[in-house]
DNA sequence: AAAAAAC
């Protein structure tokens, strides 16, 4: 089968011809005529699966009819993370460049007035991360009754984001005429609960998860004696200089851990830059592009970097830490080995890491990884590395169980909340964040004190994960 | 023991 079979105009034929495509995937091939018929679409798929070009093909043939009006947006796409949605804007203008669909990407961190121009000429396509999104809704710079189709896509990112509250308003602003296509790698209960409610009758196409991670990848570890950071690096290094590294990308689990060996790597003469969500969005996303061109070798990079970004051809994954969440495991040594070739990857593991370590061994074949000898010749350093430990680092507020009402609770402990000692960062100074932040709090009291049976105000009867670790 | 997302 071909695109040529799926329905799809030769304009847009053409377009995926030049991107040098010849055989859609599994999911493309199931979900393209649906979208065309103009049916909802629910996608169980993960990333590598090829699902962005299955909803950007059907949507910017059924926008090539019409015009968009100002403020009015004719389409909208949501992605849990800034890359994700500057990602799915990248597939619109290869596969569209042959349409002059106009588009606008909603995301934080870049200039809101460019974006607030964009939206004034009229766009046919936005792409946005919800924050943003609803940043300019509320300004009232933008109206989510024209749009045509609503896409969601990596939903249960979303879930794990404390993002679901948001998506249903959004869903609640536009109309139920809309074609919604709804892509979820899992479906857990709240998922389910949001497709029940907002998709009509949707095609449900599940297609299997892409080659897994043992086939290709070569997974090694690093046993360590001490946890002390300064040993940890100075391992990172004999790893970095035994391997014929191509390009690799090394995972921390703390944003102040990826500065620290960034800083530490570049000392060292290697060619390495960091990423994480504190990082201003200019230097982020001037880091990936120097990363996918070659320019750079070494990415440092916290989770934000794990899932969902389109890198192919990575040589190499490291695992400074050990992950918490043996998912989350999966999915950064996901980045290696992809489209069938050959990927290799290491862990550091220390006697600290063993629980987590234990929990990844059930997750992946037992034994799938095999044990390297480094010979490391740096004594621990253990007080060096406050930031790294997250010590300042502010604390979420523990709620007192009893019968005041959550509302009273939260000004109590605002008012009870130290200093922090290190500047704010970005996300935590803005001016709403307390919102969500006081939602997840009243949230978290009823866990605690037994009342969780009761609805929760804006997050429906399910607790989200993370409020729960 | 974390990260992600809004001037």
């Amino acid at each position: 089968m071909s695109f040529e079979d799926l329905g799809l105009e030769p304009t847009l034929l053409k377009a995926i011809a030049e991107a040098g495509y010849e055989t859609p995937t599994p999911i493309q091939k199931a979900a393209i005529p649906e979208a065309l018929a103009g049916r909802d679409v629910l996608g169980i798929a993960q990333t590598g699966t090829g699902k962005t070009a299955s909803f950007t093909l059907p949507m910017i043939q059924r926008l090539s009819k019409g015009r968009a009006r100002a403020r009015m947006p004719r389409s909208l796409v949501l992605a849990p993370t800034r890359e994700l949605a500057a990602q799915v804007a990248d597939n619109f203008e290869k596969y569209g460049k042959h349409h002059k669909l106009s588009m606008a990407l909603l995301i934080g961190g870049v200039s809101f007035a460019d974006q607030d121009a964009k939206l004034t000429r009229g766009v046919d396509v936005l792409i946005a991360t919800p924050g943003r999104l609803l940043d300019h809704f509320e300004r009232g710079r933008l109206l989510l009754t024209g749009i045509e189709v609503m896409v969601v896509d990596e939903a249960d990112r979303m879930l794990d984001m404390g993002f679901i509250p948001d998506i249903e308003r959004i869903f609640k602003l536009t109309p139920i005429t809309r074609q919604t296509l709804f892509f979820s790698a899992t479906m857990p209960p709240e998922i389910q609960r949001i497709t029940d409610m907002f998709l009509h009758r949707p095609a449900r196409i599940e297609v299997a998860k892409p080659a897994t991670a043992a086939s290709t990848i070569a997974q090694r570890i690093v046993r360590l004696e001490t946890k002390a950071d300064n040993v940890k690096r100075a391992a990172l290094r004999k790893l970095l200089d035994r391997e014929d590294v191509k390009n690799g990308i090394i995972f921390c689990n703390r944003k102040a851990t990826v500065d620290v060996v960034a800083k530490s790597l570049q000392k060292h003469g290697y060619n390495a830059r960091p990423i994480h969500g504190d990082l201003a969005q200019a230097f982020r996303t001037e880091t990936l592009d120097k990363f996918r061109s070659g320019e750079l070798k070494f990415l440092v990079a916290s989770d934000v970097a794990a899932r969902g970004l389109d890198i192919p051809d990575v040589s190499h994954v490291f695992n400074f830490d050990v992950p918490i969440h043996a998912e989350d495991y999966v999915h950064r040594i996901g980045r290696t080995g992809r489209a069938g070739r050959q990927g290799a990857t290491f862990m550091i593991v220390t006697p600290a890491d063993a629980k987590y370590y234990d929990a990844i061994l059930k997750t992946i074949r037992v034994d799938a990884i095999e044990a390297l000898d480094i010979e490391v010749d740096v004594e621990p350093r253990e007080r060096e590395g406050r930031l790294a430990r997250g010590v300042g680092r502010r604390r979420r507020d523990r709620p007192d169980r009893g019968e005041k009402s959550g509302r009273a609770q939260n000004r109590r402990s605002e008012r009870a909340r130290p200093e922090p000692i290190r500047q704010e960062s970005e996300q935590e100074a803005r001016a709403a964040e307390p919102r969500r932040r006081d939602e997840a709090r009243r949230n978290g009291a009823a866990r605690r004190s037994g009342q969780a049976k009761e609805a929760v105000v804006g997050l429906g009867d399910h607790v989200p994960a993370f409020l729960l670790r």
